[in-house]
Formats: C-alpha cells, structure tokens, sequence
DNA sequence: ATTGTAATTAACTGAAAAGTTAATTATCTT
DNA sequence: AAGATAATTAACTTTTCAGTTAATTACAAT
C-alpha cells in the first residue's frame, strides 16, 4: 500500500519517464512514438514498462485507438506533488536564507542541547 | 550516475523520509528525535539509512555536536523540484482543462493517427 | 578506568525495480 | 487468409532498496 505522492516521486525520479513526459506535454503520441528516443539505449518492452509505471501514477492516460496506444499527459498528481514541495518554499527562499543567517547569530547553545546541561563557554 | 533531480525525487518518494523532512521543518533535531515517531516500526540503523538518503540527496545537512548529529533541513534540492515540476503546472490548471474539453471537441480523426490515413466516419 | 549514550558500520536477507529476449495478442492491409 | 505493424506479456537476470541483528566507534560522565 503506497501513497499517491509515493508512487508519483517515485515515477518522477527516472530520467527516462521524465523524457516521456516532457514528449507528452507537446501532444499525444503513441507508445512508439515515446519510445523512439530510447530505442537506442533500451527495448521496447523496457519503455513499455516505464509507461505502465507512470500510467499507474496516474501521470499518462492510455487510451486505445487500433493497435495504437495514444497517450496523454494527466497533470493532476504533478498538482499534488507541487502542493506538497510549496510547504517548504520558505527553506529556499531569500527570507529563509536571512532568518537562518540570523539563528545562526543566537548561541545554538542551550536550544541545541539535548542532554539539558550548559555548553562549555569558549 | 544518477541525476540530481532523481536522487531528490527518489528521496522524497518514501512516506518515511517526507515524515521526517516535516519534523526537520520544524527546527534542528539529533538523529535519535528524528528516529523517535519509528521506532516502533523500524530500528534505529533502518532510520540512519533513510537519513543517509536524504544527505545524499542535499536535502539534510548533519553536523557533529559531542556524541550527537544536529540534522537541518536544506531546501535548495526542492527549488529544482519544484521548478521542474512548474513546468507542467498548465497542466492541472483550470485553464488546460478547458483547453482539453475544447480539443476533446474537434474532432481527433486526422491529428490522431499514426498511419496518415483518415478515419472512417461514423 | 568504567559505564552509558548516540550513532554508524558490517554482514546479511528478502522484495521490488529495471532491464533483457522470445513469444503472444490485436488490429490493419492486401 | 496471409503478412505487417503496434504493443504487451512471460520468464528470467541483475541490481538496488529497505530492512534486520550484532558489533563498533566516539564521546561524556562518574
């Protein structure tokens, strides 16, 4: 049993099915059609299984058209995954950078401690 | 030889690791506060490996203090992210739905095949 | 010096991921 | 009906990942 987020970072964290999505977010295009790049470097049944992964992330949709596949691009898991990494916008942020400048300033000293004793002064 | 997004997107595919990204958010800890909510499930070298994950990605930073390593957070890996993922953002506004209704409309037929033929009307 | 605490390393196991080749299914074309 | 094309499935291999227990390192406290 894995999250929705699980399965959609996962999915993301491949090259090769990033390269497909950045072919799908200029149009349909048949599984083929996608695997052309990769042929080169891997089989056809190797593209077939990267799709079958972010199809089920949810990322591509498959439809059938003959004995084609036509895929699109589904964004709506990307909208999760977005909202997810925007909670920690202030930890690359300007602001952030300036507030942790400043806790660095404070002496970590006693806030720092775990053992709840004082710190040797230098 | 892996990428930095996908050692980034990897990391963040584990509930795990996310968990403990959210409890670095909220300031400093030592490893043995960051194992704390696990140990119930997992042991403590299964978290230092998780841990391992997440410094290798860049997104935790560990420090020495005594027999302790204070982790923060470093949220410059999610600024790639995140960007990456931005992207693709026209892809679950409101505004690419509507898009994708109108071309659901037009007729697929022609744009859609692979074969240059045209399609049998129904 | 000995003991206790924090954390890592080593060595191993099991399951999942990513790839392969060969065979199969489904559909269109002639 | 036969052949070509698109894609998947099957069976297998190799590698990576997530976890385990036991041993080890490093430092602090007494």
């Amino acid at each position: 049993m894995s999250s929705h987020l699980d399965q959609t970072f996962a999915a993301l964290a491949d090259p090769t099915r990033r390269a497909m999505l950045a072919r799908l977010a200029q149009g349909e295009a048949s599984v083929s059609e996608l695997a052309g790049p990769f042929l080169g470097s891997m089989s056809l049944p190797a593209v077939t299984k990267h799709l079958k992964v972010l199809e089920n992330a949810g990322l591509v949709i498959k439809t059938r058209e003959a004995q084609w596949r036509p895929c699109r691009l589904n964004g709506t898991p990307l909208k999760d995954a977005s909202n997810w990494i925007e909670q920690y916008r202030r930890f690359w942020e300007e602001s952030f950078d300036r507030l942790d400048a400043y806790l660095k300033t404070v002496t970590r000293s006693d806030k720092g401690r775990h053992d709840g004793r004082k710190k040797k002064s230098r």
